[in-house]
DNA sequence: TGCCCCCTGCAG
DNA sequence: CTGCAGGGGGCA
């Protein structure tokens, strides 16, 4: 899945296109994806669209709420011009920049708005869902409840993941970043890229890595961030924003999925390792 | 804390 | 064919 970068792209093009509109049914084609009742919502309107970690929640008129979990390959894609597909398909290039033309096997619900226009849920692994909750119980939700701050918030501070790290001598400095009770939407890109940019080996135990480092990495983990905002998201494999098209982070990583590259720093070669079950890349010259 | 699992598709 | 993929929940 997308992670922060990817979600708040998805959400700032939602909230620039959805807000107003009124929701009139809602298709749900695989019902393993979609939690609660469909109806509840029918003919209510959308009031906000906001992020939380890698979640979306779109909150509507009668008080209540969808929260949308992306997971691996979910997508979130607003088409305004329903009924008007030949943009999709003008060109005989339908998914060079955008998504097949949709919906296709991979939509597993579609929102359809009063006005004609149109949200479909597509999600290739299936592994990404919907939930319509009492907007006052969003954030009773477990994955909410426990997630830990946001990077651009003042909570995330040295003081803070030092004190996290004492508790847990085992985890290593990527597992840390990766961990969402921790701190909340650093994901397997984003967080090789902080940790290059921070020169800090994502094996060494986080209870060993200095204070000054830390502050480094916070520092780093807004950069990465931010970059990845800069350039629209990634779109190494399936994201696409709200409408549709990809994103250009993919082009300008420094070691995630370089294994073998030439190292932007030292010119050395870029290693990829296993840790906490996840593929990691990093330059053992650069980052000690 | 570390595995397995949920799925499908794609590169090697 | 095998291994791998932007996530994370549940289990021992």
């Amino acid at each position: 899945m997308p992670e922060l970068p990817e979600v708040e792209i998805i959400t700032r093009g939602l909230r620039k296109r959805i807000i107003g509109r009124k929701i009139e049914s809602v298709d749900i084609r695989l019902k393993k994806i979609f939690h609660g009742l469909p109806k509840i919502i029918e003919g209510t309107t959308i009031k906000s669209v906001e992020r939380r970690a890698k979640m979306i929640v779109i909150s509507f008129d009668n008080n209540h709420s969808l929260l949308v979990h992306l997971k691996m390959t979910g997508q979130l894609v607003f088409d305004e011009s329903k009924g008007d597909k030949t943009h999709r398909t003008a060109g005989g290039h339908p998914s060079d920049d955008w998504v097949a033309d949709l919906p296709n096997k991979f939509t597993h619900v579609i929102f359809h708005f009063s006005d004609g226009a149109v949200l479909y849920f597509n999600d290739q692994r299936q592994f990404g869902y919907i939930k319509l909750l009492p907007s006052d119980d969003v954030e009773k939700v477990k994955s909410i409840l426990e997630l830990g701050p946001e990077p651009f918030s003042d909570e995330l501070t040295p003081e803070y993941l030092m004190s996290i790290f004492a508790k847990r001598p085992r985890i290593k400095i990527k597992q840390m970043l990766l961990d969402q009770r921790i701190m909340s939407g650093v994901g397997n890109i984003y967080a090789d890229e902080s940790l290059f940019c921070a020169e800090i080996s994502p094996l060494r135990l986080a209870k060993d890595v200095q204070r000054t480092e830390i502050m480094k990495l916070i520092g780093c983990v807004k950069v990465s961030l931010e970059k990845g905002l800069k350039y629209g998201g990634s779109s190494e494999n399936t994201f696409v924003n709200a409408e549709g098209k990809k994103g250009q982070m993919q082009n300008h990583f420094s070691v995630y999925r370089r294994t073998g590259e030439p190292c932007q720093k030292c010119k050395g070669r870029i290693v990829r390792v296993v840790v906490g079950g996840r593929g990691t890349h990093y330059c053992p010259a650069c980052q000690l």
